[in-house]
DNA sequence: TTCGTGGATTAGACAAGCCTAAATATCGTC
DNA sequence: GACGATATTTAGGCTTGTCTAATCCACGAA
């Protein structure tokens, strides 16, 4: 059994290996709004427990039991916020806090009837794969938008679910996952881009904010 | 903001105090699987953040603001009980433990919006009341089963969620929330009682069963 | 190659919650 | 009213998870 921190150190160490290639204990301490000297006592501990190696100075990977594990905190997460979107009505910029606790409730059956009364639903409301019960991921090849070029069109995938502004962003320009556009021009000079949805009118996004959409070919 | 084991004692000492008179710091202790000196330095804690007041030797008493604190925890409590049954498909012999865990996850609106998706209801799986958003509860006029007398009929109301064995024995018979019932005999030697349930035939609870049933005139 | 800098770790302190053992209070009974 | 049984509290210690300050290490620039 893992304790809370355990578990929000472990959940850190694998969104962070996700979005890019390394987890720094500098980065899990500002993630979790903590200090880095906490964090290397902790992974000391999930190392300890075979959640994962750690190599003191160089970084840290996760074993196949500690991936295991971070894909079930994930899988609970994304599908209580499925639930509190699909059928508490919860807007999608308002329900990752909530899921962050909802998720440490640990109890695979609950975990499974609710999967099933959403109907095992393979993406949550911010466009994420969610795991099934054995972690397995539906994989999608998408992109992210700043590396996008002049004239392609695609379609939203997945908005980073930690990125509450860009979130009501999104909504008042009236897009949603699976909302299409084209990239109309890329300004090499800061990054930013201007934008045309299928259904709408052009506007110029910075290259902060094309970072965190995914996106794929329409 | 209370801490997880703050709000257990505080429910343990409001729940303590609706079943009996007082909340005995031994009783506490037993309840959640801890020794009463832990329990005594809760409760100075408690006492200083003024939800409760505690007489050294002599007893504890909730204040208005603890009341009230402990009446959100019965709530959520109560809800999330009716969630997993009515919703997810869980037996009410099954649902405790889980609810216990996801009474902790304090967040208003959530809570407001689980009661609106259910229903508004006014009872969960077990039978008792469930406090509305003010901490106002439905108060119905019942009693244990082993108070009634030979001859008297009654539905019964509610049962102690905590006796899991008892839930699973009331299914066994086919007894239900809302089930009739006739008492048929008192054995005063040992307090048991033979009942008849109306669609079914006669058998004996002891003593210990008919104190954990409610029941109400039918 | 050497050094400076910034990230990582260690050392040591502290608060929260829990425990055991010892001291203290209450209460029913004689 | 004194005594013994039982409940309660106090004293002191342990673990966990956090912190600050000090030290250690890697790595790029000169």
């Amino acid at each position: 059994m893992l304790t809370r921190s355990e578990e929000d150190h472990l959940k850190a160490v694998y969104t962070l290996l996700q979005e890019g290639d390394s987890a720094s204990t500098k980065d899990i301490a500002h993630r979790l709004r903590t200090k880095a000297s906490s964090v290397t006592d902790m992974l000391k501990k999930l190392a300890e427990k075979g959640l994962l190696k750690h190599e003191p100075y160089y970084g840290v990977k996760l074993t196949a039991k500690g991936r295991s594990h971070a894909l079930q905190l994930v899988r609970r997460h994304r599908l209580w916020e499925t639930f509190l979107v699909q059928r508490l009505g919860f807007g999608w910029d308002e329900v990752h806090e909530v899921a962050e606790q909802l998720e440490h409730v640990a109890y695979d059956k609950l975990t499974d009837r609710l999967d099933e009364y959403l109907g095992k639903p393979g993406f949550d409301p911010h466009g994420d794969p969610i795991p099934d019960r054995h972690g397995r991921i539906r994989e999608r090849k998408t992109h992210r938008l700043s590396a996008c070029a002049t004239g392609e069109v695609v379609r939203i995938a997945a908005v980073s679910e930690t990125t509450d502004g860009l979130l009501r962003l999104l909504d008042a320009k009236g897009l949603r996952i699976g909302s299409q556009l084209t990239v109309q021009e890329v300004h090499a000079f800061d990054g930013s881009m201007d934008i045309k949805p299928k259904n709408g009118s052009a506007f110029s996004v910075s290259k902060e904010v094309s970072h965190h959409l995914q996106v794929e070919p329409a």
